[in-house]
RNA sequence: GCGGAUGUGGCGGAAUUGGCAGACGCGCUAGACUUAGGAUCUAGUGUCUAACGAUGUGGGGGUUCGAGUCCCUUCAUCCGCACCA
């Protein structure tokens, strides 16, 4: 019998696919576990990232199966999205052809991996059995005022004109023909997601499954901070510009004031003025720049006197009205006040255009001086120059600062966050299409439930060029308003692709249902999702967006749930000479290729095996090989034991042998370990590893004991446990040899072993003896001694003895069952 | 700048609660079997040393009987955010 991999994988996923070994039914009477892997992009090919990610996500569904959960783990495709568009334009295939014969085959290598995935619950974003949910959800959310229209930027490429997406955008230029990219206001549509700011950031608390440098992450964007709004009278006028400040207790020292370009206020405000030519001017470039440029911190801080002053209320100094390169329109209020002696960017900002600077916060200890600093000073100390509030600690003054601005009136307390409402609108083809008729009449107005899903068109020219390439279907475009009946037109943009993939781990709990997304009660039962697997680079946007929409659906009554992925685990990447795999490095490894000439068990054990999941791997042919090598280790020892296995062989410990401990023992252990290592740890390559020396004793036994001596009992059991716990990282070669010992039924079926406690109890123990701490001897002892007999034997030692004379033993320490340490003296 | 990690042999990595540093694998060395070996098996393999032994987890300091693990400090690399008022 030899082991030869493309064979006996074949016959196996043949077998799993006829069979769906692994589609999930809702059990009342079994506990459930939801394993997922996110959904890959079409792109055409497996990669290696891939093959890591699944790997890992059906080592856990094989093992949770085997303990006993009713697991469900499916996989789908989040297929639509900008590469099938640019197929399009470049050669000309439909979107549609190019995706769907890219689904077919990597659908086809995932089944060559082996992967046991529920296929009767596979979903594609791009189907519209699928996408007519998503625009349902977006109805959903219209209904509940979560969803809105407003203007807002594009960028625009002037040369091809037309929209691009961020990733479109390369160092500022377009990245099919190199013009600089500008930006155009268009009416786009939004999700609120700042309404369920301060949720999202208190439940970070309840993800205690999540790893904190993604719940950092979170927390970041979201970015909480509280502070005052405070009116400032513009001179000369009725009218007031408003600032947002987290530092009030600073607001005596305000030299000048800073309004983002973009600020509605400042056409009116400049107009008429001596400097509204420079002004303009001003606006018009900053326009032009791309976010980068304008809100690097490398950038110089740059802006223009609008010929405005304005008036500080707590002390009516009147200070001048800039406008300002590093002031944003869309955080707090738009307006700054700057207070050059206690922040670092008014600090320069002064410098440059001379702009005084007034201290209002002293230090502990030393006094600043305004015209010697060379920076801005940020800490803590006392206030001065700031009338009733003088010797007041900066920290407690923001308090009553703001309470006094409050009782004054001049403005009120706020909490800003940094988070944006999302932008969903994408000016794209190969979308979800917004289900919004606009009507001369009745404006815009949703599609009703019953005429979803709005398909998309196929009568559309892909040329590259202009707004929605939906604009240009006849077909598409005109349709009847909903309410009056008139003729309307269709919303011709299409939804970002995150919010297809903010929801589709719902759909797979019921991914047939006609009438809804998903029923309730399956959702009720399956959910949450018990262990989430994906890359990193998802931490904020797509969990963010996924955390979003499963509190909206719970507050809408649609699910019973707030949070959708109780425990997640971000895979690293896989690397070949310390760089990530890509073509333009030339160092990409297929997984094709690997599965050609080792087979799929080799490929999934040496990616688990490599490294610990979380962390990055790098990719080693020669380590690909070792792998291999030990699949065909176990696979000859398991031939040379198979009798043993075959037999019926009862165990009875009162006649082993030293050799059938120590192998009893290792058997035992073994199971143990594994299971901490697989179930709560997720470390796979410790797991793999305590294998490995099982398999190691193994060939030890068979090669120290002769055969007459051999316990054919522990050998049954040996050979059934290796198998039963190597199952679900090389699922075939393990079906394999579950077979061959003369199984029946599939591994994957069969109860994850367990080991016995007592024979993890020796009678004999190894104790480390140090002098000072430095190992000395090593001494054998009956495990049933006390810390003082213990301590005798160890100071009895040959080694031991000569090493203490003449010297004072000032204490020992014994730590039963591992070490003394004998404290000497000279 | 802010935030988060990581740093252990020639390499990937292990050490779960402060208790034998280097498990397991790769590579390398020697040997066995063999017509042959890029198959398989056995033994060895941190560094220095002929050996006894000494030394060793990025560097420096500390706590402790005992530190890869805890504390302080410093360096390096990686990742995330990036003018958030």
């Amino acid at each position: 019998m030899h082991y030869k991999s493309r064979d006996i994988e074949k016959r196996w996923q043949e077998k799993w696919d006829k069979e769906k070994s692994f589609s999930a039914t809702k059990k009342d009477d079994k506990e459930k576990y939801y394993v997922l892997e996110m959904f890959p992009y079409p792109s055409g090919n497996l990669h290696m990232g891939h093959v890591r990610n699944y790997s890992i996500g059906d080592v856990v569904a094989r093992f949770k199966k085997m303990e006993g959960y009713n697991v469900l783990h499916p996989m789908g495709w989040d297929s639509f999205g900008l590469p099938a568009e640019n197929a399009a334009i470049k050669r000309q295939i439909h979107p549609n052809d190019w995706t769907w014969s890219n689904i077919d085959n990597m659908r086809k290598q995932l089944k060559e991996l082996g992967i046991g995935y529920d296929w009767d619950r596979e979903v594609a974003t791009c189907h519209p059995d699928y996408y007519k949910w998503t625009q349902w959800m977006f109805l959903q959310l219209y209904k509940k005022g979560l969803a809105y229209k407003k203007k807002s930027f594009v960028n625009w490429c002037p040369s091809c004109s037309t929209v691009l997406a961020n990733e479109q955008v390369v160092n500022g230029a377009c990245e099919r023909c190199s013009s600089t990219v500008n930006k155009k206001d268009l009416e786009q549509w939004f999700f609120k997601i700042t309404h369920y700011a301060q949720r999202l950031l208190d439940d970070i608390e309840k993800l205690s499954g999540w790893p904190d440098k993604v719940k950092t992450m979170q927390q970041n964007w979201i970015g909480r901070s509280e502070g005052v709004e405070v009116d400032f009278n513009v001179e000369g006028t009725d009218k007031k510009v408003r600032i947002y400040t987290t530092r009030p207790d600073t607001i005596f020292g305000v030299t000048y004031m800073v309004v983002a370009p973009e600020h509605p206020l400042v056409k009116e405000l400049i107009k008429g003025t001596e400097q509204e030519q420079t002004c303009n001017d001003f606006i018009k470039k900053m326009q032009f720049l791309n976010d980068i440029d304008r809100t690097s911190t490398d950038v110089e801080k740059e802006g223009v006197f609008t010929g405005r002053y304005v008036i500080n209320p707590l002390n009516n100094d009147k200070v001048p009205l800039y406008l300002g390169n590093y002031v944003l329109a869309e955080y707090g209020t738009g307006v700054v006040m700057a207070v050059p002696a206690h922040d670092q960017r008014d600090f320069e900002f002064s410098k440059k255009y001379n702009l005084p600077i007034k201290v209002v916060i002293q230090p502990k200890g030393e006094e600043l001086k305004a015209e010697d600093m060379k920076e801005a000073y940020v800490d803590e100390g006392y206030l001065v120059n700031s009338d009733q509030f003088n010797g007041v600690l900066s920290d407690e003054a923001i308090g009553k600062i703001i309470d006094y601005v409050e009782a004054k009136s001049f403005g009120e307390r706020k909490i800003n966050f940094r988070l944006r409402d999302w932008l969903i609108s994408r000016q794209r083809y190969w979308g979800a299409p917004i289900p919004i008729i606009y009507c001369e009449d009745c404006g815009p107005v949703p599609v009703p439930e019953e005429d979803l899903p709005v398909v998309l068109p196929t009568d559309v020219k892909f040329t590259g060029v202009g707004e929605s390439p939906l604009s240009s279907s006849e077909s598409f475009i005109n349709a009847p308003c909903p309410t009056c009946g008139k003729k309307g037109k269709r919303e011709v943009d299409t939804m970002d692709t995150f919010v297809c993939s903010s929801w589709y781990f719902l759909r797979y709990c019921d991914p047939c249902n006609q009438k809804l997304p998903f029923d309730k009660e399956s959702i009720s039962y399956w959910m949450p999702v018990d262990q989430y697997i994906g890359g990193v680079e998802h931490a904020i946007l797509h969990l963010l967006y996924s955390r979003f929409f499963m509190k909206a659906l719970y507050d809408m009554g649609f699910v019973a749930h707030d949070e959708p992925f109780k425990n997640l685990l971000t895979q690293g990447m896989v690397l070949k000479d310390g760089a990530k795999m890509s073509k333009s490095l030339g160092n990409v490894v297929s997984p094709e290729e690997i599965i050609e000439k080792f087979g799929a068990d080799t490929a999934r054990l040496f990616i688990l095996f490599a490294s610990p999941p979380e962390k990055d791997l790098e990719w080693s042919d020669q380590g690909v090989e070792g792998c291999y090598r030990f699949i065909n280790r176990v696979w000859r020892i398991i031939n040379d034991f198979s009798h043993a296995a075959k037999e019926n062989n009862d165990i009875n410990t009162s006649n082993f042998t030293k050799e059938d401990k120590e192998l009893w023992f290792m058997v035992n252990n073994t199971v143990r370990r594994v299971t901490e290592d697989v179930g709560h740890r997720f470390n796979f390559n410790t797991a793999i590893s305590a294998i490995m020396e099982l398999v190691n004793s193994l060939y030890n036994y068979k090669d120290k004991v002769p055969d007459e001596n051999k316990n054919n009992g522990i050998l049954k059991v040996a050979l059934e446990n290796v198998i039963l716990m190597i199952a679900p990282f090389i699922p075939h070669a393990s079906q394999e040899l579950w077979q061959f010992i003369g199984k029946e039924g599939d591994v994957h079926d069969q109860k994850w072993p367990e080991y016995d406690k007592s024979a993890l109890v020796k009678d004999e123990i190894e104790i480390v003896v140090q002098i000072n701490g430095k190992l000395r001897d090593k001494i054998v002892v009956s495990s049933g001694l006390d810390k003082k007999q213990i301590e005798e034997e160890a100071l009895k030692s040959d080694k031991i003895k000569p090493a203490i004379e003449g010297q004072n033993i000032v204490k020992v320490i014994t730590v039963p069952g591992k070490l003394v340490n004998i404290v000497v003296k000279a």
